[in-house]
RNA sequence: GCUCUCGUAGCUCAAAUGGAUAGAGCAACAGACUUCUAAUCUGUAGGUUAUAGGUUCGAGUCCUAUCGAGAGCGCCA
């Protein structure tokens, strides 16, 4: 990546591998108030031989870049550092093309994963905002992406509704959606207390698995009027996918896939079900003992998929931790079954809760649609202003159950607190998109001066927020390395909170001195084109004004 | 029963993969509006990082035990 901060790390991991040190150097920002920022692994080397060099080469690397004021260095082996920010301004950009990376990967982004026959509910927000920001961010560090929805439109569910449907002699052609997402809860009620209804739905499950002519029809007007609903709501949601793709699609490669398993020996029978020959506790079932297939099946099947029809390096799959021992199942089984050596990753995260920290029911307790916490969510913001465009409402709508979200580290369970989370203040979508447009207003009503960038005027304040605007890269790389947008959300709030400070600090439109203002308006743009950046890999529009 | 994850300020969460004095936001309290939109900003207070040991120059982070919470454990997805 072409940006300062990169630039610079790399430089300094160049010095640590002539030492052959293992390690990555660590720049941070200093928790002193007089450094900006400190290196801190240096000191574990303090006793090695080499250590009076390796510091020596690192401390001339950094004062040749101009970007800090010579180096302290402290007796134990903490180096310190303070920006020289006359030079560290004329330099920096911040642009897109400043971190596009070398090595581009091909990625498959596989998340989403609604079901037909059930609306889209509080559960799916997760995987499609952590999934969307992946999305983003690898797309914008310049991988080739790929985006597959993975819909849940086959197995047990799909037959249950369909023997619903026969019970009750529904007419497929009036059916609509609104209807459909009544009646899987009852279908799967009927599952659960009536033994003829289970019998029937296995026997219709077996059925779809060899392609029966008449239920495919049947399946197919249900997979229609639901994927017309999704892709409204998607549409409300600013979500969209390269493919939808889903366990259908594959039904067709799993016999001769089941086949050459059983041939090469990989998965053996047991007591009826097939099961992989790997020892493995629990043991892996492939297939039931009726030979219909399983969550594992389709997913397999997928990979040869993928494989053969899309081509991959990575395949991330963003999907709860509560199925991690299903992942790591299934790529145990794409190693042992010698698929192939691509890199496989499940990005798990945690449970939404309401802000009792209970999982998320509407009054009557079933599980809450989507489409109804973006109504809230909008009314809440209707009462804060009512004199919002329709689309601006929209945007900040999609912002605050965006930002809200991806605050949080996904790994952890987390409680969705709508009163809280639509505050003005504090770390929220709406915080963040003010911050933004009062920058774009700044723009608009100040005539833009000549780049005049030599001798500036730079206050406590705006070389705070100029050190900030520099760690982009840092942030940028901590979301992609480890798939955490959370860096990145954070980022976000504390710039925009600098840059309101900033903003407070000094009335840009009072300043006469020329090149005071030059500065000013430069930082000014910088922190723009840096807030829509973030907010790009995050997955928010940013608004025109508000 | 077995396996995994987690326990940080009143509340919600961070903490660079072992670094210096554990940080933010909310809520509380005290301030700043004839405004480039105060949808903002400033300040104060709040901690034995569940507990007890251990590893080392150095632990919220690694190891062990205990207590507490959540999740998963072949014919659902």
């Amino acid at each position: 990546m072409n940006n300062l901060f990169n630039k610079l790390i790399n430089l300094l991991n160049n010095e640590f591998k002539k030492f052959d040190l293992d390690e990555a150097i660590k720049l941070n920002l200093s928790k002193m108030p007089e450094f900006d920022m400190q290196i801190n692994n240096l000191v574990k080397y303090n006793k090695s031989d080499f250590f009076s060099s390796l510091q020596k080469n690192i401390i001339e690397i950094i004062d040749s870049t101009n970007y800090f004021l010579p180096v302290e260095k402290n007796e134990i082996g903490f180096l310190n550092l303070v920006f020289n920010h006359d030079n560290l301004i004329k330099d920096i950009t911040n642009k897109k093309s400043d971190f596009e990376i070398n090595n581009r990967e091909k990625i498959i982004f596989d998340y989403g994963g609604p079901n037909i026959g059930k609306p889209l509910h509080v559960g799916h927000m997760r995987t499609l905002n952590i999934g969307r920001s992946l999305y983003n961010i690898h797309s914008f560090i310049g991988n080739n992406v790929v985006s597959d929805i993975h819909l849940g439109d086959w197995g047990m569910p799909i037959a249950q509704i369909i023997t619903y449907l026969e019970n009750q002699s529904v007419d497929i052609n009036a059916l609509d959606s609104d209807q459909l997402e009544i009646i899987y809860p009852k279908a799967s009620e009927q599952y659960k207390i009536s033994e003829n209804f289970k019998i029937r739905a296995q026997e219709i499950n077996k059925l779809l698995n060899d392609n029966d002519a008449e239920l495919l029809k049947i399946w197919e007007s249900i997979k229609n009027i639901s994927k017309k609903s999704l892709e409204e709501n998607f549409s409300l949601l600013n979500h969209s996918f390269d493919y939808w793709l889903g366990e259908s699609d594959v039904n067709e490669l799993i016999p001769e896939m089941i086949e050459s398993l059983y041939k090469n020996k990989k998965i053996i029978d047991d007591s009826g079900a097939l099961i992989s020959a790997e020892d493995t506790d629990p043991k892996i079932l492939i297939t039931k003992s009726d030979g219909s297939y399983l969550y594992i099946t389709t997913d397999l099947a997928t990979i040869l998929y993928r494989q053969n029809n899309i081509g991959y390096d990575k395949t991330l799959y963003i999907v709860d931790n509560r199925q991690s021992l299903h992942f790591q199942q299934l790529f145990d089984s794409i190693k042992f079954f010698e698929f192939n050596n691509l890199h496989h990753e499940h990005i798990s995260y945690g449970t939404l809760n309401d802000s009792d920290g209970n999982p998320f029911k509407t009054r009557d307790g079933g599980t809450k649609p989507l489409s109804e916490l973006f109504e809230e969510t909008q009314n809440y913001i209707k009462n804060i202003n009512s004199d919002l465009e329709k689309s601006t409402i929209k945007q900040l709508t999609n912002s605050v159950l965006t930002f809200s979200d991806l605050i949080t580290n996904r790994k952890t369970d987390y409680k969705f607190d709508l009163e809280k989370f639509t505050n003005v203040n504090g770390k929220t979508g709406i915080y963040v998109q003010y911050a933004q447009v009062r920058a774009k207003k700044l723009q608009q009503s100040i005539p833009q001066q000549k780049n005049e960038i030599e001798n500036l005027v730079l206050s406590d304040i705006d070389k705070q927020l100029l050190s900030q605007l520099f760690m982009f890269g840092y942030f940028l790389e901590q979301s992609f390395l480890l798939n955490e947008p959370h860096h990145l959300a954070n980022y976000l709030y504390d710039i925009s909170n600098s840059f309101n400070q900033f903003y407070e600090h000094e009335k840009l439109s009072e300043i006469e001195n020329s090149i005071h203002l030059s500065s000013k308006l430069y930082l000014v743009n910088l922190f723009l084109t840096t807030s829509q950046n973030v907010m790009f890999c995050l997955g928010i529009k940013p608004v025109e004004k508000m």
